[in-house]
DNA sequence: TACATAGTGTTATATTATAACAACTAAAAA
DNA sequence: TTTTTAGTTGTTATAATATAACACTATGTA
């Protein structure tokens, strides 16, 4: 489980618009839908987004500039991340496989180098656009 | 290895560029670098660069917004990549394992699904960053 | 030659992200 | 209670990254 952080009201609302969403929001995507509630500036949404990345609430999906929400509560969700990406309809979600993570987590470099964090992202076809 | 491009102007300074560097080099760093070859616009860098990552020439660090030479002429360059990033330093080196490539092309996720494309980034410290 | 395809040069603009600074708030130490 | 501290907020401005649109040019090939 999350460690629980209390959220403020800017994280927080952030959040709870993240984590509806079926997909990963940009960045002023999120400003726009939450300018109503008084968050104006892009300042005050990045601030949000890299503190709810920090404390693995949410993932950056690199290649897209967006942003998802953690749904895995079992890893160190901020450490080790693995999204399929669906080159078609853009639809993320992220893979929890124990065998994946556990085999990255223990890869070494031909150094023998071992690294502290990662980041994979794989694109392909998803279900649905595969089936068109 | 590659199949042969017979690459443009424009693109073979950019690449000559990347190829020498030892480091990622970021789009508007290279156009800094080549104004004096007549390279005027970010657009002229970046169809370069679209072109490059493209034919597999260079790669896109995402986290980085940066750009490397391919150095791994045995593998499917453009569709599997994985580089570790010193966070320090921010050296960054593509990562060729057999193993890894193999394990990762052959990944599929719990509804049985493959994918067709992959890239990987771990983050960590390098040799050097780690004696300090 | 004529046609198609890809690349070029250019201006303008869109998108993503951070700097700097003053003010506020909550939690805990004194 | 007051004070301190660390973190967050609100704000304006600006930096950094990337693409749209359009007219033109080069190159290969039928």
């Amino acid at each position: 489980m999350h460690k629980e952080h209390n959220l403020t009201k800017n994280q927080k609302i952030i959040f709870d618009l993240i984590d509806k969403s079926p997909q990963p929001l940009k960045a002023y995507s999120i400003l726009y839908n939450v300018q109503k509630k008084g968050i104006k500036a892009p300042l005050q949404v990045y601030r949000a987004l890299d503190k709810l990345v920090e404390i693995g609430k949410i993932h950056k999906i690199e290649s897209r500039n967006a942003f998802i929400a953690c749904h895995n509560s079992s890893c160190q969700v901020a450490k080790a991340t693995a999204f399929s990406i669906c080159e078609i309809c853009e639809k993320v979600t992220e893979i929890s496989s124990a065998g994946l993570s556990k085999y990255l987590a223990n890869f070494k470099d031909k150094d023998g180098m071992k690294y502290s964090k990662y980041n994979l992202e794989f694109f392909g076809l998803c279900k649905k656009c595969t089936l068109k």
